[in-house]
DNA sequence: CCCTGGCGCTCCCGGTCGAGGAGTGCTAAC
DNA sequence: GTTAGCACTCCTCGACCGGGAGCGCCAGGG
């Protein structure tokens, strides 16, 4: 029954581990601390409340549980989730209601905000803690189309689509009128011209065009590089989108039932910045990826932990999508919950950028 | 000193009626039961706390004051906050600074729901409560163009812009193709026709063609009617836009101190419907609107109230702006608010037209 | 007739105390 | 290595109590 098992340079015998694992699990369903006896009790061990405790001594030694004050059960500490989370966790696949839930509602909206946005929402429902859905600005994706529409005297609405799908529109002001016939000749003639290269190529390009070469065109070509340059200058404020929903969750969490502790933690979910900071940093890795409490700045403070994967196609990575909660939370089923729904919304992508060709 | 007063048939005599308000104000200011004491004190009354305790029995009994236990001081009841709004209050308007903020930021911003959704930020942070800005569907209003733009294959983006600049864009999926050529000429086509009228008549004429009359005409106006039926058809997703923003004010006022109440007032909140309900049914009504307590089934449940007013021209209402949070509020500082804020929105609206002719 | 000082009463609030319980660490025996 | 037992610690909860705030009522005074 007992045998070393050394993967990982590991210092714990695996009846530690089993003990560590109920624990946690016990810990994440109850929120409450365990009891040696409450271990015993659970029937996985053939010990005595006794021999726990010395185990338990032990991890807490080693720094995987604390105790909240003496004479209390134990608690997972932060090296106590990690090592949960990274050797002991058995993932709690989805099932087929959920699975089938997040198809057929994935299935009924098309537009790339929509779906976002609904991704934020089921997430948050299945998990029942805050969903995240992020998609970092357009500027690094191909543009399938730039059309420039007359909305009156001096204002023109710019619409550009992205190759991703992604709507984006904007009101620019100009100082020469520009006619109906025009637009319609400029759009055109940008759309051909751009198509398939990004904002940022674009922007590039265009302002590197010298005044010299600029009065070389025939007037139209120049109103066409002014409101270019106008549609994907300042374009910032549409850079970044960030879903997060149901923050009302965390309103029934234990740990939260202090007021205080409770604004505080609305106060930083409201800090969209710092969130969009730290999914930006993990757009670069492959994967599900979980981040508890010191292991981020955002997280650290908050004893929040974050599980999060990025989703869109490998070779275009679109965004993250993810949830936030208190360090206790569910993570064997976290974990499957955020891939699936990652995959999804893939795929849900491809679909549409399939259907546009 | 003591005289009677008798606007609208009433009870109170003017003593009655300055110890109301103050018990209002000071109330409302400290969020606590207000004694003959602390009323004594404040210098308004040359009387003694007997006296006013006297005067206070009086309001109790005629349902203005209510104690929330025996030997505590009085609190306002629901009908004590209607008689000071209706007859007491003395609105203290908005600072230089505060007028020059909202001024600024709202002149900084130019797309419609831009400009609502910082009206709803300003709203909440000046306030100190929870924003509300309403903007009901864009079918009641008229239009000011209508373009189709080829995105794929099978899809085409439909912009829609309003006379009061809303913008709304939906996919439409169309099973023929149709050329980009085809639909420019769509689009001037359908702007020419149906400029000025609102999508609901628009609607109504498209659906109301026969099949006859349909046949009739060529094949690039029976792709415009399809396409139009199309974009107008079903727009209920955009239908409503309603921006509640500040959530997290509610967490340091104390009336939800206790968690639980917490929780419920998010949750409700978090009811867009009602909100939108309780808004549309104000929208009939011209001026400030103050609803309180029982007197909507929203407000009833939670002891909420609503501070509002229209915005948008007199002839063309848009929405609704105002503030929702607990019965007990500075009125005499929201009514002000909210009131210039209607009509900084209402002024910038009815620029961003002109701008547009 | 109204105002007011005084008195007794009620109720909340904060602190203390003690019993009970849960859980641990240690030790000694198996 | 395991376990039963025991002493110890610490939290929790109810009871209790004193202080304070506030009211209602009453009787006296302008």
């Amino acid at each position: 029954m007992v045998q070393k098992v050394e993967m990982h340079g590991d210092e714990l015998d695996s009846r530690a581990r089993e003990v560590l694992r109920e624990i946690v699990m016990q810990h994440v369903a109850t929120g409450e601390a365990i009891s040696s006896r409450s271990l015993a009790r659970c029937g996985r061990f053939q010990l005595s409340p006794a021999s726990l405790r010395n185990v338990m001594a032990d991890l807490e030694d080693l720094g995987y549980l604390q105790q909240p004050h003496t004479s209390a059960g134990r608690v997972p500490t932060e090296r106590g989730y990690r090592f949960f989370i990274d050797h002991l966790m058995k993932s709690r696949s989805l099932t087929h209601r959920e699975r089938e839930s997040i198809d057929g509602q994935v299935a009924h909206v098309s537009e790339i905000d929509a779906v976002l946005q609904l991704s934020s929402r089921l997430l948050s429902k299945l998990s029942d803690q805050v969903g995240l859905v992020f998609m970092p600005t357009l500027l690094q994706f191909a543009i399938r189309s730039m059309d420039f529409i007359h909305v009156a005297e001096a204002r023109i609405l710019c619409i550009i689509v992205g190759t991703n799908g992604v709507v984006v529109n904007k009101v620019i002001e100009t100082r020469q009128p520009v006619t109906r016939d025009e637009l319609e000749k400029i759009s055109r003639h940008i759309t051909a011209e751009f198509s398939g290269m990004t904002l940022d190529a674009i922007r590039r390009r265009l302002i590197g065009l010298t005044e010299a070469e600029r009065a070389q065109r025939d007037a139209m070509l120049q109103k066409a590089i002014s409101l270019g340059i106008e549609a994907v200058n300042d374009l910032a404020p549409v850079e970044h989108e960030l879903y997060v929903e149901g923050a009302a969750s965390i309103l029934t969490k234990p740990e939260y039932a202090d007021g205080d502790a409770l604004r505080k933690t609305f106060l930083a979910l409201q800090e969209k910045e710092k969130l969009i900071d730290l999914l930006n940093s993990c757009l670069s890795e492959d994967g599900l990826q979980i981040l508890i409490g010191s292991e981020t700045d955002f997280t650290q403070v908050h004893n929040f932990s974050v599980v999060a994967r990025r989703y869109g196609s490998h070779s275009a990575p679109l965004g993250m999508v993810g949830i936030i909660g208190p360090m206790r939370m569910e993570y064997a089923r976290m974990a499957p919950l955020v891939d699936y729904l990652g995959r999804a919304l893939t795929r849900k992508i491809e679909e549409e950028q399939e259907q546009q060709q």
